[in-house]
RNA sequence: GCGCUUGUAGCUCAACCGGAUAGAGCACCGGCCUUCUAAGCCGGGGGUCGCAGGUUCGAGUCCUGCCAAGCGCGCCA
């Protein structure tokens, strides 16, 4: 209808340029938005301010030759001049009913679009440091990362979700390291557990394993280990400098090999528990991308080598500078350090010239939002790399603040005391933990109050959707019940007697939908479709408070029933999309 | 100090590339169950859109300054 719209003003501006009333050169940008005011009808634009400028008239008289050169369409029944020049649309019943029978064609198709054309885009997510199990701020990129994916694939793009796994650097030594001193704490040697190592449960579980498995067979004296060693910061040292050198002392004590067992099975053990968590949680990935595998085959040098060629590094105090604040950055970063060692931005820049490579159309990065910082410099690389930049989209997520009614639920990574991903699924399920973190602007600080989130009651938005669905069901169960036949031709073919306020609303409410889904994918905001989603259950809810849909009047029954068929194929796709169930009684 | 993000009802948040009278939920007050699930519905009160300028037919939305909160400013990742 929409589309429609928009090719009659079209046409009518092509009038009135021929008839020289506009000028040739203009080309407006046609802007039709659905009426809040019914009595504003169904939709309006807002050409005629937008082009009164430019074609040396006012408002209004412009609008009035905008209608006067107006095609006929037997769907529109009226258009009106309104306020300050706005051109009021209202459409006929009966063709905005047919959208319940498209709804019913389309089934869990409708809704879908094909604007993304099939471009391909990356979308990276989460991608938190393997060193621990994702916690519940890592949760909130993980919904959204997720909800934004299958927004984007449900609105016609070709898109690749993906974990950038950093299995390189030093935190995974200082995993590898704490996992060590805790497996030497389980054989019985004596060892102060640095400050600045991993100290969660997991460690220790880990450690456990590996003793029951491999007995002593890693085992070292505590003497050696500690020997030499710089204080650590409680006893005035420098809790820096303490624990490189216990992961220096690992490798020597261990050798390569077993060094690397316990990197290995670290590594192993915590990104499997973070795939398994994360797909309970509804989220899936195409590929988990390695750190490593970048600077093992090559491509971290073959990065740098192409930023050096184009003549954006420089040397200085022994390490090797990219030039990024020529290209925007705050100041110039180190990618090779001092010891040689490259730096994990030279990793990325790697990383993000080999998502170039694979030739994605998009590029679509959902960070924490501690790490804003970090975007110039990225962007300066891509730029560096000759590419170009604005095809990189990051996308930031605030924390979430996480309550328990009105208490705020202490939280510190420091002393291992964060609440879990899988912590908080347990404690108020998938369903509700997906809704609540999609439910607001992912800029947006957000309070999660997990009280609320478990609450049976309207005060629950999740269960409130869903509960709108198990009606529909309900009702459906009822008609089984009554031994009544519903029959669904008979009801298209009377949806004119559809003409209640709550139905026409409702009708409105569903033609909406792929308008919601689009706007919501290619902004990236997957709170307006929730937002929609709640709307549509109010407007069932009220319509179900207000009216018997199991009348006697078979015509008008079955007409009703399509209609809330409707709505429930809407819900169960809206839901669908978000990974959420759809409870057929509750 | 510089940078990014945020600031809308008592609380949590919306507001469609600037549009008509700024909307929901919660909380509060008052109603509705012999009828398809009351996990619901109806009605009511509640606003200096952080503050001050500017742009324009029109600003919560754009620009400038200020105030406040969060985050960031490593040869960590």
């Amino acid at each position: 209808m929409k589309q429609q719209i928009e090719a009659l003003i079209l046409q009518a501006v092509e009038t009135l340029k021929n008839q020289g009333v506009l000028s040739q050169e203009i080309t407006p940008r046609i802007n039709i938005d659905r009426s809040r005011d019914p009595q504003h009808g169904d939709f309006a634009s807002n050409l005629a301010l937008m082009l009164a400028k430019q074609a040396r008239l006012n408002p209004r008289q412009l609008a009035e030759q905008v209608i006067a050169a107006l095609p006929r369409h037997e769907a529109i029944t009226k258009v009106e001049l309104a306020g300050p020049g706005f051109i009021n649309f209202f459409v006929n019943a009966n063709a905005q009913y047919q959208v319940i029978k498209q709804i019913h064609d389309e089934g869990r198709h409708f809704g879908l679009s094909t604007v993304g054309a099939g471009q391909k885009v990356q979308v990276e997510f989460v991608s938190a440091n393997p060193t621990g199990p994702l916690h519940v701020g890592h949760g909130r990129g993980a919904a959204y990362g997720s909800v934004v994916a299958d927004l984007l694939q449900a609105a016609g793009f070709d898109v690749h979700r993906e974990y950038y796994v950093n299995d390189a650097g030093r935190q995974m030594d200082i995993l590898a390291t704490s996992i060590w001193l805790r497996y030497l704490e389980e054989c019985g040697e004596v060892v102060n557990f640095p400050s600045n190592g991993y100290r969660g449960e997991y460690v220790r579980e880990i450690a456990w394993d590996i003793h029951k498995n491999a007995g002593n067979e890693y085992r070292r004296p505590a003497e050696l280990v500690l020997e030499n060693i710089p204080a650590d910061e409680p006893q005035g040292g420098d809790k820096e400098a303490h624990i490189d050198a216990l992961i220096a002392r690992a490798k020597t004590l261990l050798g390569p090999s077993l060094y690397r067992d316990f990197f290995q099975i670290g590594l192993n053990t915590i990104l499997a528990d973070i795939k398994l968590d994360l797909q309970e949680f509804g989220v899936e990935y195409q590929e988990w991308f390695s750190e490593c595998q970048l600077m093992e085959d090559g491509s971290v040098e073959q990065a740098l080598e192409r930023l050096r060629a184009g003549g954006h590094l420089y040397e200085k105090d022994g390490a090797t500078w990219f030039a990024s604040s020529r290209l925007g950055d705050e100041k110039d970063r180190v990618v090779v350090r001092e010891n040689g060692q490259t730096t994990y931005f030279a990793s990325d820049i790697a990383y993000h010239m080999n998502k170039l490579d694979r030739g994605f159309d998009r590029i679509i990065n959902i960070w924490g939002a501690d790490h804003h910082g970090y975007i110039p410099r990225v962007r300066a690389a891509m730029t560096a790399l000759g590419a170009d930049e604005s095809k990189l989209k990051v996308l930031l997520v605030q924390f979430a603040v996480l309550y328990r009614g009105e208490e705020k639920v202490q939280m510190s990574t420091r002393s291992g005391e964060f609440v879990t991903l899988r912590q908080l699924r347990n404690e108020v399920g998938k369903d509700a933990a997906r809704f609540f973190y999609v439910m607001r602007r992912s800029e947006q600080h957000m309070d999660f109050d997990l009280k609320l989130a478990t609450t049976r009651s309207n005060e629950n938005p999740v269960f409130y959707v869903q509960y709108a669905y198990a009606r529909v069901c309900s009702v459906l169960r009822q008609l089984d019940e009554k031994d009544w036949e519903r029959n669904l031709l008979q009801g298209m073919d009377n949806l004119d007697r559809l003409t209640e306020d709550h139905e026409i609303s409702l009708v409105g409410t569903l033609a909406r939908y792929p308008e919601v889904l689009e706007r919501a994918a290619l902004q990236y905001e997957p709170h307006q479709l929730i937002q929609y989603l709640r709307e549509l259950a109010t407007e069932f809810h009220t319509y179900y408070n207000a009216h018997q849909f199991l009348v006697d009047d078979a015509r008008l029954r079955d007409a009703r029933l399509n209609l809330i068929c409707a709505v429930k194929q809407v819900l169960a796709n809206g839901l669908g999309l978000l990974k959420i169930n759809t409870p057929e009684s509750m």
